[in-house]
DNA sequence: TGCAATTGGTTTCAATTGTAACTATAACGA
DNA sequence: TCGTTATAGTTACAATTGAAACCAATTGCA
Protein backbone atom coordinates (compact mmCIF):
# COMPACT_ATOMS: atom_id res chain seq x y z
CA UNK A 1 0.00 0.00 0.00
CA UNK A 2 1.16 3.36 -1.14
CA UNK A 3 0.79 7.19 0.65
CA UNK A 4 -2.76 7.85 2.03
CA UNK A 5 -4.94 10.25 -0.14
CA UNK A 6 -5.23 13.29 0.70
CA UNK A 7 -8.27 13.81 2.87
CA UNK A 8 -8.16 16.62 5.28
CA UNK A 9 -7.39 19.88 3.23
CA UNK A 10 -11.01 19.50 1.39
CA UNK A 11 -13.13 18.46 4.34
CA UNK A 12 -12.60 21.02 6.58
CA UNK A 13 -13.69 24.14 4.81
CA UNK A 14 -15.74 21.78 2.05
CA UNK A 15 -17.92 19.65 4.14
CA UNK A 16 -17.79 16.86 1.46
CA UNK A 17 -20.77 14.28 1.82
CA UNK A 18 -19.92 10.90 2.92
CA UNK A 19 -21.48 8.88 0.30
CA UNK A 20 -21.61 5.75 2.77
CA UNK A 21 -23.52 7.74 5.08
CA UNK A 22 -26.00 9.36 2.96
CA UNK A 23 -29.01 7.55 3.01
CA UNK A 24 -30.56 8.04 -0.72
CA UNK A 25 -27.02 6.56 -1.87
CA UNK A 26 -27.66 3.76 0.57
CA UNK A 27 -30.93 2.72 -0.01
CA UNK A 28 -29.99 2.87 -4.02
CA UNK A 29 -27.20 0.06 -3.29
CA UNK A 30 -29.19 -1.71 -0.97
CA UNK A 31 -32.61 -1.59 -4.08
CA UNK A 32 -30.36 -2.25 -6.90
CA UNK A 33 -28.55 -5.30 -5.11
CA UNK A 34 -32.25 -6.60 -4.18
CA UNK A 35 -33.58 -6.48 -7.35
CA UNK A 36 -30.78 -7.40 -9.58
CA UNK A 37 -30.56 -10.55 -7.23
CA UNK A 38 -34.00 -11.20 -8.15
CA UNK A 39 -34.72 -10.55 -11.73
CA UNK A 40 -30.93 -12.23 -12.20
CA UNK A 41 -33.29 -15.70 -11.30
CA UNK A 42 -35.97 -15.18 -13.61
CA UNK A 43 -34.37 -13.41 -16.70
CA UNK A 44 -32.22 -16.21 -17.39
CA UNK A 45 -34.87 -18.81 -16.48
CA UNK A 46 -37.50 -17.14 -18.45
CA UNK A 47 -36.09 -14.32 -20.42
CA UNK A 48 -38.35 -12.16 -18.51
CA UNK A 49 -37.57 -8.19 -17.46
CA UNK A 50 -37.95 -6.45 -14.25
CA UNK A 51 -41.32 -4.10 -16.25
CA UNK A 52 -42.19 -7.02 -17.84
CA UNK A 53 -42.58 -9.18 -14.28
CA UNK A 54 -44.09 -6.68 -12.64
CA UNK A 55 -46.67 -6.14 -15.30
CA UNK A 56 -47.45 -9.51 -15.05
CA UNK A 57 -47.57 -9.23 -11.70
CA UNK A 58 -49.76 -6.76 -11.91
CA UNK A 59 -52.17 -8.30 -13.74
CA UNK A 60 -51.80 -11.20 -11.86
CA UNK A 61 -53.63 -9.54 -9.01
CA UNK A 62 -56.52 -7.79 -11.26
CA UNK A 63 -57.41 -9.49 -14.09
CA UNK A 64 -58.53 -7.19 -17.00
CA UNK A 65 -56.96 -3.94 -16.52
CA UNK A 66 -56.16 -1.25 -18.97
CA UNK A 67 -52.51 -0.74 -20.06
CA UNK A 68 -53.06 2.49 -18.11
CA UNK A 69 -54.21 1.34 -15.12
CA UNK A 70 -51.29 -1.21 -14.95
CA UNK A 71 -49.11 1.58 -15.44
CA UNK A 72 -50.76 3.36 -12.27
CA UNK A 73 -49.83 0.16 -10.42
CA UNK A 74 -46.38 -0.49 -11.24
CA UNK A 75 -45.41 3.04 -11.28
CA UNK A 76 -44.41 2.71 -14.59
CA UNK A 77 -45.20 5.30 -17.34
CA UNK A 78 -46.87 3.99 -20.37
CA UNK A 79 -44.42 4.48 -22.91
CA UNK A 80 -42.49 1.28 -20.89
CA UNK A 81 -45.66 -0.41 -20.19
CA UNK A 82 -46.25 -0.32 -23.82
CA UNK A 83 -43.18 -1.86 -24.59
CA UNK A 84 -43.27 -4.61 -22.03
CA UNK A 85 -47.11 -5.85 -22.82
CA UNK A 86 -46.05 -5.61 -26.77
CA UNK A 87 -43.11 -8.41 -25.66
CA UNK A 88 -45.38 -10.13 -23.61
CA UNK A 89 -48.14 -10.71 -25.97
CA UNK A 90 -45.78 -11.29 -28.95
CA UNK A 91 -44.36 -13.85 -26.41
CA UNK A 92 -47.92 -15.55 -25.75
CA UNK A 93 -47.77 -14.49 -21.88
CA UNK A 94 -50.45 -12.24 -22.36
CA UNK A 95 -53.70 -12.00 -23.73
CA UNK A 96 -55.41 -8.18 -24.73
CA UNK A 97 -58.91 -8.09 -26.02
CA UNK A 98 -60.22 -4.75 -26.73
CA UNK A 99 -62.81 -3.30 -24.54
CA UNK A 100 -66.20 -2.91 -25.07
CA UNK A 101 -67.42 0.32 -24.51
CA UNK A 102 -64.36 2.04 -25.39
CA UNK A 103 -61.84 1.17 -28.32
CA UNK A 104 -59.45 2.43 -27.20
CA UNK A 105 -58.42 0.59 -24.05
CA UNK A 106 -57.20 -2.43 -23.81
CA UNK A 107 -58.43 -5.69 -21.77
CA UNK A 108 -55.27 -7.51 -20.50
CA UNK A 109 -54.76 -10.86 -18.67
CA UNK A 110 -52.18 -13.65 -18.41
CA UNK A 111 -52.73 -16.34 -20.61
CA UNK A 112 -51.81 -20.17 -19.36
CA UNK A 113 -48.39 -19.61 -20.58
CA UNK A 114 -48.33 -16.45 -18.15
CA UNK A 115 -49.89 -18.13 -15.31
CA UNK A 116 -47.85 -20.91 -15.35
CA UNK A 117 -44.37 -18.47 -15.44
CA UNK A 118 -45.90 -16.64 -12.99
CA UNK A 119 -46.52 -19.52 -11.05
CA UNK A 120 -42.58 -20.18 -11.19
CA UNK A 121 -41.53 -16.94 -10.35
CA UNK A 122 -43.68 -15.49 -7.39
CA UNK A 123 -42.89 -18.20 -5.54
CA UNK A 124 -38.87 -17.72 -5.92
CA UNK A 125 -38.88 -14.22 -5.59
CA UNK A 126 -40.96 -14.15 -2.18
CA UNK A 127 -38.70 -16.92 -0.69
CA UNK A 128 -35.64 -13.94 -1.96
CA UNK A 129 -37.51 -11.16 0.06
CA UNK A 130 -37.75 -13.88 2.93
CA UNK A 131 -33.98 -14.03 2.21
CA UNK A 132 -33.59 -10.73 2.84
CA UNK A 133 -35.57 -10.53 5.87
CA UNK A 134 -34.44 -13.05 7.65
CA UNK A 135 -30.98 -10.78 8.11
CA UNK A 136 -33.57 -8.66 10.43
CA UNK A 137 -34.90 -9.91 13.43
CA UNK A 138 -38.84 -9.42 14.15
CA UNK A 139 -38.59 -6.39 15.97
CA UNK A 140 -36.81 -4.56 12.77
CA UNK A 141 -38.48 -6.57 10.71
CA UNK A 142 -41.84 -4.27 11.98
CA UNK A 143 -39.81 -1.33 12.63
CA UNK A 144 -38.60 -1.79 8.25
CA UNK A 145 -42.46 -2.16 7.40
CA UNK A 146 -43.57 1.20 9.91
CA UNK A 147 -40.63 3.49 8.15
CA UNK A 148 -41.26 2.60 5.04
CA UNK A 149 -44.96 3.08 5.12
CA UNK A 150 -44.64 6.43 6.18
CA UNK A 151 -41.21 7.35 4.02
CA UNK A 152 -43.39 6.24 0.69
CA UNK A 153 -46.61 8.19 1.99
CA UNK B 1 -66.89 3.76 -12.07
CA UNK B 2 -67.74 0.11 -13.50
CA UNK B 3 -67.50 -3.12 -12.90
CA UNK B 4 -64.86 -3.91 -10.33
CA UNK B 5 -61.68 -6.17 -11.83
CA UNK B 6 -61.72 -9.89 -11.55
CA UNK B 7 -59.10 -10.77 -8.44
CA UNK B 8 -61.02 -13.71 -6.63
CA UNK B 9 -60.23 -16.59 -9.01
CA UNK B 10 -56.80 -15.84 -9.35
CA UNK B 11 -55.79 -15.35 -6.02
CA UNK B 12 -57.16 -18.40 -4.72
CA UNK B 13 -54.64 -20.89 -6.75
CA UNK B 14 -52.30 -18.88 -7.57
CA UNK B 15 -50.75 -17.12 -4.65
CA UNK B 16 -49.91 -13.39 -6.88
CA UNK B 17 -47.92 -11.37 -5.29
CA UNK B 18 -48.67 -7.87 -3.42
CA UNK B 19 -46.31 -5.48 -5.55
CA UNK B 20 -47.22 -2.89 -2.91
CA UNK B 21 -46.12 -4.93 0.07
CA UNK B 22 -43.33 -6.20 -1.42
CA UNK B 23 -39.57 -5.56 0.14
CA UNK B 24 -37.81 -5.10 -2.81
CA UNK B 25 -40.63 -3.16 -5.13
CA UNK B 26 -41.18 -0.80 -2.53
CA UNK B 27 -37.57 -0.13 -1.53
CA UNK B 28 -37.17 0.45 -5.56
CA UNK B 29 -39.75 3.37 -5.17
CA UNK B 30 -38.39 4.91 -2.20
CA UNK B 31 -34.85 4.80 -3.82
CA UNK B 32 -36.40 6.42 -7.34
CA UNK B 33 -38.42 9.06 -5.63
CA UNK B 34 -35.86 10.02 -3.26
CA UNK B 35 -33.08 10.33 -5.20
CA UNK B 36 -34.87 11.73 -8.10
CA UNK B 37 -35.86 15.01 -6.46
CA UNK B 38 -32.63 15.52 -5.45
CA UNK B 39 -31.14 14.80 -8.70
CA UNK B 40 -34.26 17.14 -10.26
CA UNK B 41 -32.48 20.53 -8.33
CA UNK B 42 -28.78 19.33 -9.31
CA UNK B 43 -29.57 18.75 -12.93
CA UNK B 44 -31.44 21.68 -13.82
CA UNK B 45 -28.81 24.19 -11.94
CA UNK B 46 -25.23 22.48 -12.93
CA UNK B 47 -26.40 19.92 -15.78
CA UNK B 48 -24.93 17.43 -13.63
CA UNK B 49 -25.56 13.78 -13.52
CA UNK B 50 -26.58 11.53 -10.55
CA UNK B 51 -23.39 9.44 -11.94
CA UNK B 52 -21.51 12.78 -12.05
CA UNK B 53 -22.15 14.02 -9.10
CA UNK B 54 -20.95 10.54 -7.11
CA UNK B 55 -18.21 10.99 -8.44
CA UNK B 56 -17.48 14.24 -7.66
CA UNK B 57 -18.86 13.40 -4.09
CA UNK B 58 -15.99 10.57 -3.60
CA UNK B 59 -13.56 13.40 -5.38
CA UNK B 60 -14.54 15.88 -2.75
CA UNK B 61 -13.82 13.35 0.34
CA UNK B 62 -10.19 11.78 -1.25
CA UNK B 63 -8.45 13.45 -3.31
CA UNK B 64 -6.39 11.85 -5.79
CA UNK B 65 -7.59 8.53 -6.28
CA UNK B 66 -7.91 7.04 -10.07
CA UNK B 67 -10.49 6.13 -11.61
CA UNK B 68 -10.80 2.35 -10.41
CA UNK B 69 -10.92 3.71 -6.48
CA UNK B 70 -13.64 5.96 -7.80
CA UNK B 71 -15.66 3.39 -9.05
CA UNK B 72 -15.17 1.15 -5.72
CA UNK B 73 -16.30 4.07 -3.79
CA UNK B 74 -19.60 4.69 -5.93
CA UNK B 75 -20.67 1.38 -6.28
CA UNK B 76 -20.41 2.31 -9.89
CA UNK B 77 -18.84 -0.03 -13.00
CA UNK B 78 -15.55 1.35 -14.40
CA UNK B 79 -17.35 2.33 -17.77
CA UNK B 80 -20.04 4.48 -16.33
CA UNK B 81 -17.14 6.19 -14.11
CA UNK B 82 -14.74 6.57 -17.46
CA UNK B 83 -17.51 8.69 -19.22
CA UNK B 84 -18.70 10.44 -16.05
CA UNK B 85 -14.87 11.52 -16.43
CA UNK B 86 -15.30 12.55 -19.05
CA UNK B 87 -17.41 15.07 -18.86
CA UNK B 88 -16.34 16.44 -15.96
CA UNK B 89 -12.97 16.75 -17.38
CA UNK B 90 -14.57 17.82 -20.43
CA UNK B 91 -16.37 20.50 -18.31
CA UNK B 92 -13.05 21.30 -16.52
CA UNK B 93 -14.77 20.60 -12.95
CA UNK B 94 -11.93 17.68 -12.60
CA UNK B 95 -8.38 17.70 -13.13
CA UNK B 96 -6.83 14.57 -14.30
CA UNK B 97 -3.08 13.54 -14.59
CA UNK B 98 -1.19 10.14 -14.89
CA UNK B 99 -0.16 8.49 -11.63
CA UNK B 100 4.33 8.88 -11.44
CA UNK B 101 4.81 6.02 -11.01
CA UNK B 102 1.85 3.80 -13.07
CA UNK B 103 1.25 5.76 -15.89
CA UNK B 104 -1.90 3.52 -16.45
CA UNK B 105 -3.67 5.11 -13.32
CA UNK B 106 -4.88 8.55 -13.09
CA UNK B 107 -5.12 11.05 -10.40
CA UNK B 108 -8.14 12.92 -10.00
CA UNK B 109 -9.04 15.58 -7.97
CA UNK B 110 -11.74 18.56 -7.94
CA UNK B 111 -10.65 21.42 -9.97
CA UNK B 112 -11.61 25.55 -8.24
CA UNK B 113 -14.45 25.03 -10.38
CA UNK B 114 -15.35 21.47 -9.26
CA UNK B 115 -15.29 22.70 -5.86
CA UNK B 116 -17.62 25.77 -6.57
CA UNK B 117 -20.54 23.67 -7.93
CA UNK B 118 -19.90 20.42 -4.89
CA UNK B 119 -20.15 23.39 -2.16
CA UNK B 120 -23.40 24.43 -3.50
CA UNK B 121 -24.48 20.74 -4.33
CA UNK B 122 -23.65 19.01 -1.05
CA UNK B 123 -25.31 21.44 1.36
CA UNK B 124 -28.93 20.84 -0.73
CA UNK B 125 -28.57 17.28 -1.16
CA UNK B 126 -27.99 16.99 3.01
CA UNK B 127 -30.83 19.50 2.84
CA UNK B 128 -33.42 16.99 0.83
CA UNK B 129 -32.03 14.20 3.38
CA UNK B 130 -32.85 15.83 6.34
CA UNK B 131 -36.50 16.68 4.63
CA UNK B 132 -37.28 12.72 4.07
CA UNK B 133 -35.92 11.91 7.77
CA UNK B 134 -38.12 14.96 8.89
CA UNK B 135 -41.26 12.24 7.99
CA UNK B 136 -39.62 10.00 10.88
CA UNK B 137 -39.33 10.60 14.41
CA UNK B 138 -36.09 10.09 16.16
CA UNK B 139 -36.35 6.62 17.28
CA UNK B 140 -37.78 5.49 13.50
CA UNK B 141 -34.57 7.05 12.61
CA UNK B 142 -32.79 5.53 14.52
CA UNK B 143 -33.98 1.54 13.66
CA UNK B 144 -33.86 2.78 9.82
CA UNK B 145 -30.36 3.33 10.71
CA UNK B 146 -29.57 -0.31 11.99
CA UNK B 147 -31.70 -1.70 9.47
CA UNK B 148 -30.02 -0.51 6.60
CA UNK B 149 -26.33 -1.00 8.08
CA UNK B 150 -27.53 -4.67 8.46
CA UNK B 151 -29.02 -5.21 5.02
CA UNK B 152 -26.21 -3.50 3.59
CA UNK B 153 -23.46 -5.34 5.45
C1' DT C 1 15.70 -10.70 -19.44
C1' DG C 2 11.37 -11.88 -22.21
C1' DC C 3 6.77 -13.22 -22.63
C1' DA C 4 2.27 -14.49 -20.76
C1' DA C 5 -1.16 -12.81 -17.68
C1' DT C 6 -3.16 -8.84 -15.19
C1' DT C 7 -4.70 -4.28 -14.53
C1' DG C 8 -6.35 0.63 -15.60
C1' DG C 9 -8.95 2.77 -18.60
C1' DT C 10 -11.35 3.77 -23.15
C1' DT C 11 -13.99 2.65 -27.25
C1' DT C 12 -17.38 0.38 -29.93
C1' DC C 13 -21.72 -1.52 -30.88
C1' DA C 14 -26.11 -3.17 -29.41
C1' DA C 15 -29.84 -2.92 -26.32
C1' DT C 16 -32.62 -0.03 -23.19
C1' DT C 17 -34.80 4.05 -21.96
C1' DG C 18 -36.83 8.85 -22.22
C1' DT C 19 -39.23 12.50 -24.66
C1' DA C 20 -42.11 14.15 -27.93
C1' DA C 21 -44.98 13.57 -31.53
C1' DC C 22 -48.55 10.93 -33.40
C1' DT C 23 -53.09 8.00 -34.30
C1' DA C 24 -57.46 6.69 -32.93
C1' DT C 25 -61.30 6.99 -30.09
C1' DA C 26 -64.16 9.25 -26.73
C1' DA C 27 -66.11 13.12 -24.06
C1' DC C 28 -67.61 17.80 -23.69
C1' DG C 29 -69.75 22.14 -24.78
C1' DA C 30 -71.68 25.66 -27.96
C1' DT D 1 -74.24 17.89 -34.55
C1' DC D 2 -69.94 19.79 -35.02
C1' DG D 3 -65.62 21.23 -33.45
C1' DT D 4 -62.52 21.32 -29.54
C1' DT D 5 -60.22 19.02 -25.99
C1' DA D 6 -58.87 14.91 -23.47
C1' DT D 7 -57.48 10.12 -23.14
C1' DA D 8 -55.39 5.30 -24.47
C1' DG D 9 -51.82 3.61 -26.53
C1' DT D 10 -47.93 3.36 -30.10
C1' DT D 11 -44.07 5.00 -32.77
C1' DA D 12 -39.87 7.51 -33.89
C1' DC D 13 -35.70 9.43 -32.62
C1' DA D 14 -32.24 10.80 -29.36
C1' DA D 15 -29.78 9.96 -25.26
C1' DT D 16 -28.15 6.56 -21.84
C1' DT D 17 -26.50 2.30 -20.54
C1' DG D 18 -24.26 -2.38 -20.76
C1' DA D 19 -21.13 -5.93 -22.55
C1' DA D 20 -17.35 -7.10 -24.93
C1' DA D 21 -13.40 -5.99 -27.31
C1' DC D 22 -9.64 -3.27 -27.14
C1' DC D 23 -5.00 -0.61 -26.05
C1' DA D 24 -1.31 0.45 -23.15
C1' DA D 25 1.35 -0.12 -19.08
C1' DT D 26 2.63 -3.27 -15.38
C1' DT D 27 3.48 -7.50 -12.99
C1' DG D 28 4.84 -12.23 -12.38
C1' DC D 29 7.65 -15.74 -13.30
C1' DA D 30 10.27 -19.30 -16.34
Amino acid sequence: MSLRHKSAPASAEHAPLQLEHFLPYRLSILSNTISQTIADDYQSRHDLSVTEWRVMAVLARFEGLSAREVAERTAMDKVAVSRALARLVAAGRVDRAVHDNDKRRSVLKLSAAGWTIHDDVAPMARAREREVLAKLDPEERQWLERILDKLLA
